[in-house]
Parts: structure tokens; C-alpha cells; sequence
DNA sequence: TTTTATTTGTCCGTATGTATA
DNA sequence: GTATACATACGGACAAATAAA
């Protein structure tokens, strides 16, 4: 028998509790909202407005209970809203940590990298880990409209912003298009710029997909972060004014530092 | 660097000549590229072509390497490929299973729901998990354009395909202008059928921001993952013709069973 | 419930070809 | 030309998890 079948299997179902929380009492902000619900909203605001500072370690779980005047149990209610959000990273033994805010990254549309950093007020940076010719796959060659087998290049690259990783790309391209691109690359720190190199002197986004996976250990270990860490895989394949494919790129965001906006 | 240009195997050596034409000769399609990525392309092709399907368990790690005539390793390195992809998952003690291809779904489109999960042959499923009219938070108000505390109506959507749950969501809608909307959806079943209800003729999707977290416990019941799953979690916003918000969501799909498609 | 076999995961090592300094 | 580092491929052993007897 298929020992799998994670899903399909008969689901006697868990009841899916609808919390129908007890109203507690008092709490000057919000009458009527649950009080777990107003705890995490108040963190939530100390937060955005800076009284707990990207990094630093939130009052422990008895200090803030005593502060809002709740129990503890309803404190790590709301924490965990707030972990579910993205906003603070419990660690065990330790403390509860404010994350640093993701960083909005617009997706689908002509944006540079740099600028989209740069608009954020932070430093772009990144670099050319490796670039190398190879042959097609078939999935490679698919996507580039090429014959499995064809001559490809093969780009590397790693991006940050104020030195935090905050994604993997590999790219490729025809090598029988961009012979040497990838030395063009690490001369000109820019696929625009590369791309220019070679004539091309407009290019757009031809089709996006997006998907999550967890981290495998080579990204996990270029993008620091925990190993099982959740990731955003795009899948990119960037056109010519004709149409025809130019480049396809596989990007790993660290999904716990960006968010990808979606222009329409 | 230019890696792997010039691969030949023709060794005067080891007496390991044997091995290429044993059963399926993994050489004979793309000579030159390395032959764990030509194992990968061969086992991505039996899985594409319905050899292996969907939920099935590969044959073992050995068996494949003396089908391909290659060493355990060889295939080890292929499989690693076909899992960060997404093709199949390694399960210890048991084998490695074929994932279910994940279905695309087009975001930042008028698309139904029902109408995307139809066009992949499969047949679409959802229910009402809750609803309830509580007093909007300051983050759901901020994105209503609502004050904080102002009434508003939440739903908690499930949606599967084929009986596989695919996503939760949670909207939240002004209680003001939609009075009851949780009644309203309970007996049309449609968001679109339940705006229209309220007079709403036409709405579009204003804004849409996309993320991954790691699943919590509740969803991962109700998605019916493994807890530390990754799952995208997609923001979104609706507006009516003048621009203004109607509601906003939040949902979470099983990344494991679904791709984003942005259309741009 | 216990045992046994199967299968994946993780080490060790060896050999060879390629790229780089 | 030489030395070094790296990637590929193979061989073996054992641990850990699972499934079946």
C-alpha cells in the first residue's frame, strides 16, 4: 500500500475550535475586542512606534503580563498573533525578539534591485558567487525556448540590503546568445547593464511564479538563516521586446525578510 | 570558470565502463553534462510522463541507481534536486513519494476561485469555517479605512480541490456597509454573489503582498500538513470602482500544493 | 509487543578530471 | 610546469526511521 497519501486520507477532523473567547474585562483601547486581541494590538503598536527596537529582546512573558495587567497565558496569546505575523521571534530560554521589518519588494514590474533597496533608505549590495557554461537541462532548456543540451550560462548571484542576505538567485541565459556573460556580469555588477552589453536594450517580465519551500542547507547557509526556515522560491522568465525568452531566473527570498508586493 | 565543459568518461583506468548501457542509458540523451543532472532529468521525465505517479513511492534509492546503472550516491544527488523542486518528498525508513503537481493559481485577476480549481480538471469544495461581527482591530481598521473598534464581519474560509484542502482565509468586512455578510456568504457561497447582495456590482483587487511564515497549529489542522510546514500567505485588499475598500483577507495556502501565478 | 527487514540519511574513504593560483 | 583546491563518481559502513512479520 502507498504508505503516503498525506493528504486524501479521511479526516474525522479536528472540531477547528471557533474561539469564542470570554470577553475580559477592561483595557482602556478597544471595548469589546477580546483581550488577547488588544494585547497583541498594543505590543504591536509599541513596536511600530519604536519602543521595542528592531532586535532587541521584548519585556519577558511575566514583565508584560504584569504590565497590561492580564495573565501570562493571554500574553502569549497575543504573542503568538504576532509571531504568526512575522513581527517578533520567540526563542526558547531566551526571550521574544522583534524582527526587523521585511522589506516590501515589488514584484512583476522593471524595478532594479538597487533602487528597491535604496527606496527603503537601506544599502544594496551583492555580489557574483559563481558563474560558469553549461548545458541545458530540460527544464532549463523549456524555459529558455532552447534544445536540452544547448549551451548555457549560468549565474550565482547573492543580494542584501545593509549587509543582511536577503536572496539566492540562479539565472540563465543562452550561451550562444551571451557567450561569456558571465564575465560580462562580474565586470558590470548589473544584468541591465549586462544585457546592454549584448544589444538588448529593453527587456520585461514574461511570467512570475511563486512558491514556498523550506530552506534547503546551501541557502540556509547564504542567506544565515535557521535551517527549515521558510522560503519564497520565484520563478522568473524575463522576455525581449519580441517576446522571446532572454534569461530565466530561480530567486530564494528569506521569506522572514521580504514581502513581495504584487503591482496590478 | 567554464565547468564541465569537456567531461569525457572514455578512462583507460578503472574497468567501470559497464555501467553506462546497463537497462536505460542514462548517457545517450545529453552527453557531456554531468550524470547526476542527467539521472534528474530522466526521473523528472518518468514522473512527467505518468511512469511514476502521483503519491507513488519511487523505487529505492538502490533499485534506481542499478536501473540507471550509477552508484547510490549518483541518485541521491538527482533525488536532492527533484525534492528542492518540489517533484517528490523523501520520507526516511519508507521511500520517496511523488508529490502531487501543484496547482496554479493566477493571483491579482478577477479569476473565481471555483473557476481555477475547475480548469485543472479538478473539482473545487469550501466551506464556512466561522463568522462573526467583532470590533475591527487597528491593523485590519488601517486597511478597511476604518476607525479602530468600528464593527466589522469576519469570515474564516476554507476552499480544497478534489477533497484536498488548498488554503484557509480570513476577511474581514465593514459591518456598517455589509450588515449580516456572514449570513449572506453562509447561503450564497460566493464572494462575489455575496457583494453583490449588498449592491456591489464590480470590485477589483487593490492590493496584494505576499509572504511565507511557517504553518501554525490550527492551520496545519485544518490544511492537513506536517506543523512546520511553509505556507504563502497572501495579504489582499478589494476595492469598489471609486477605489475604496470593501474587504480585506488574509489567506494562507499549503505551499506544498500550490503555485502562484502572477500575471503581469 | 517484539523482532526483522527495508529504506533513507550520514558518515568514512578512494580515484579522477578540471580549474585556479 | 607545479601545486592546490574543488567537483564528480564510486564503494562501503552504520544509524535512524519505518513497515511488516
Amino acid at each position: 500500500m502507498t504508505a503516503t497519501t498525506d493528504h486524501r486520507r479521511a479526516r474525522t477532523g479536528p472540531p477547528a475550535a471557533g474561539h469564542r473567547d470570554a470577553a475580559a474585562p477592561a483595557g482602556a483601547t478597544l471595548p469589546g475586542v477580546t483581550l488577547w486581541r488588544r494585547v497583541a494590538d498594543q505590543i504591536a503598536q509599541a513596536i511600530a512606534v519604536g519602543t521595542y527596537g528592531t532586535g532587541t529582546r521584548l519585556p519577558a512573558e511575566t514583565e508584560l503580563a504584569a504590565h497590561y495587567g492580564v495573565n501570562r497565558h493571554t500574553v502569549r496569546r497575543a504573542l503568538a498573533v504576532l509571531r504568526e505575523r512575522g513581527l517578533v521571534r520567540p526563542a526558547r530560554g531566551s526571550g521574544t525578539y522583534v524582527e526587523a521589518p521585511r522589506l516590501a519588494y515589488p514584484i512583476g514590474t522593471r524595478t532594479r534591485f538597487s533602487e528597491i533597496v535604496g527606496a527603503s533608505g537601506r544599502q544594496a549590495g551583492g555580489r557574483l558567487i559563481a558563474g560558469a557554461q553549461e548545458l541545458a537541462s530540460i527544464e532549463v532548456a523549456r524555459r529558455l525556448g532552447l534544445k536540452p543540451g544547448a549551451p548555457v550560462v549560468r549565474l550565482e548571484l547573492m543580494r542584501e540590503a545593509d549587509g543582511v542576505p536577503l536572496c539566492v538567485a540562479t539565472t540563465f541565459l543562452c550561451a550562444t546568445r551571451f557567450p561569456g556573460a558571465d564575465r560580462v556580469y562580474a565586470a558590470r555588477r548589473s544584468m541591465t547593464r549586462t544585457l546592454a552589453q549584448f544589444g538588448i536594450a529593453d527587456y520585461r517580465r514574461g511570467a512570475t511564479r511563486v512558491t514556498a519551500t523550506t530552506v534547503d542547507l546551501g541557502d540556509a547557509a547564504r542567506l544565515d538563516v535557521r535551517p527549515d526556515s521558510p522560503i519564497l522560491v520565484v520563478d522568473s522568465i524575463d522576455v525581449d521586446a519580441d517576446g522571446r525568452p532572454l534569461l530565466t531566473t530561480r530567486t530564494r527570498f528569506a521569506a522572514e525578510r521580504v514581502e513581495l508586493v504584487l503591482e496590478s
